[in-house]
DNA sequence: TAAGATTGAGTACTCAATCTTC
DNA sequence: GAAGATTGAGTACTCAATCTTA
């Protein structure tokens, strides 16, 4: 992922390759944690999560979990019917808007998204080990430049 | 991507969290800039790189494909088969061993990465604008950490 | 007319099984 | 039997078009 030319010095262009590599190599690692222990997609953890998070017991539009993902909406459309028809997640009709909905977790979301963590947690700190906290600290404060 | 409880200290934790967003950013904002200029896929111009690097004038192998950029073998497979149906690769025979092929990029191939770069290296500077030159680098650091 | 959300058609990805050569 | 590579079947993703309500 840079121009193939050479040694040239483009620190952007160099951060952008590390950023790939890392972000893949350590979702591959928890992927295949997660996979191993029998879980779904960890982007289901994601929905799950922002759902499960306080403040939102009514439940959050399909819109909302768009921005908050960076998730196409055509594609969450499709991943909240999956997840509803595994009893994870319910729709219900939006009172301030009738175009919109609500996606509310269910009780089997909120548990399987607490069993998930047993596993994705640990799997995280494994795949991120090679950084001493102090260095994870700075990790986070650069790249939230980014966000 | 953090298991929501809040306020606990987990630096890598978060650090993931921040790797994963980032990423996503910068990547969708790079495709899109692609995909205006009418371009394939970045992963198209990933192999392209590695196929015209120095030193890979007579092909690389598939097995090297996939361990240097991190994709699945069945999933590299169908990938070089598009690419070579657009003229931009070729397969050949591998004298050293039968099983394997080499793949070589075509001239095709090499004008096509150049002209993508063209579009693709000042995205990748414009969505990392917000880094100075000087975090950019700590950056590359830091993720070199878990390559 | 624009925004939230869904759908159909085409493409690409995933897993497991298979084929060939080492 | 193990490794490089491919294939079939099922699933998920992408784009554009559509539907409904604001």
């Amino acid at each position: 992922m840079c121009d193939g030319v050479g040694a040239k010095d483009e620190p952007r262009i160099d951060a952008w390759v590390r950023l790939h590599r890392a972000q893949r190599k350590a979702l591959a690692a928890v992927e295949a944690a997660s996979k191993r222990a029998g879980f779904p997609p960890l982007v289901w953890y994601d929905v799950l999560l922002e759902l499960d998070r306080p403040g939102n017991e009514r439940g959050l539009r399909p819109y909302d979990l768009e921005r908050r993902m960076l998730l196409a909406q055509y594609n969450l459309s499709r991943l909240i019917d999956r997840m509803e028809r595994e009893g994870l997640v319910e729709r219900g009709a939006c009172p301030q808007d009738g175009r919109g909905q609500m996606i509310v977790i269910t009780d089997a979301g909120r548990e399987l998204r607490r069993r998930m963590w047993l596993v994705y947690g640990p799997a995280i700190e494994q795949a991120l080990a090679a950084l001493t906290e102090a260095e994870a600290r700075q990790v986070t404060k650069l790249l939230d430049k980014l966000a």
